[in-house]
DNA sequence: GACATACTGAACCATATGGTTCAGTGTTCT
DNA sequence: AGAACACTGAACCATATGGTTCAGTATGTC
């Protein structure tokens, strides 16, 4: 199951990785388009433009739906939670990281200087 | 200037992309490490590993260090926080984006039932 | 000096990506 | 019925990705 959450991860950050797709995204988020809107929008073939869309929608960040003859693309209701989550994992990993390596700094400076023992750390 | 920060986003979003990078960033996030430290870690070649540190080293989340025949990498300054703002401004306009359907559902039903004004909304 | 270690670079492979063109198919308009 | 439209699918192209092997090079160790 850790691998589906990765394969998601993996899909998500590979559809964002192109900043057609990004602009896509936020044209969606304004209003809903059609293949041909967005095509002409980020002028592109129609062909190519929906490959994009397909990238999106299999990274489940879009969802489409044909009527008549047009495919109207709109957001999913996928908000990147996951994305998110990952991020702000790594971030406050990251923070801690370099709060650890404060503490080493603080205790070399207490080995230099031996008798100030009630320095304050900057965080944590 | 534009372009610069949607390159660095493509990079940044392409080297998160792969869940063996995602892990790497996750082990030097512990403590540095060399080529074949990682290498080891992850079941690869050194050559291998020594392509994903590049990929990771380019999208400027790692930085490495040669000292006489060791490689050592570790993780760069590079909080991610463009990454981490495109996705806040992302998620704060797909909810802004649902609460305008709100709005216009809440419409739509007041010009159906125009006597009834003051029915609560429900949230999708 | 001989040998092991740690990496590097080139070459190769299969597959994916980001795009195109071209030839359909099905829908809507007149 | 005929024309215009919106999309689809296949084929193609150049380049990138994620991996490998193999043959170096430079650096430590005994």
């Amino acid at each position: 199951m850790v691998q589906y959450v990765d394969a998601r991860l993996d899909a998500s950050f590979a559809a964002l990785s192109d900043s057609t797709r990004r602009g896509v995204l936020d044209q969606l988020g304004r209003d809903q388009a059609s293949i041909s809107d967005l095509a002409e929008r980020f002028q592109m073939t129609l062909t190519g433009m929906r490959k994009h869309i397909g990238v999106l929608e299999r990274a489940g960040l879009v969802v489409t739906e044909k009527v008549g003859r047009v495919r109207t693309c709109r957001l999913s209701d996928h908000r990147l939670d996951e994305v998110a989550a990952w991020l702000a994992q790594y971030q406050q990993r990251w923070d801690e990281r370099f709060d650890q390596l404060d503490d080493v700094i603080a205790e070399l400076k207490q080995r230099d200087e031996p008798d100030r023992t009630d320095q304050p750390h900057k965080r944590k």
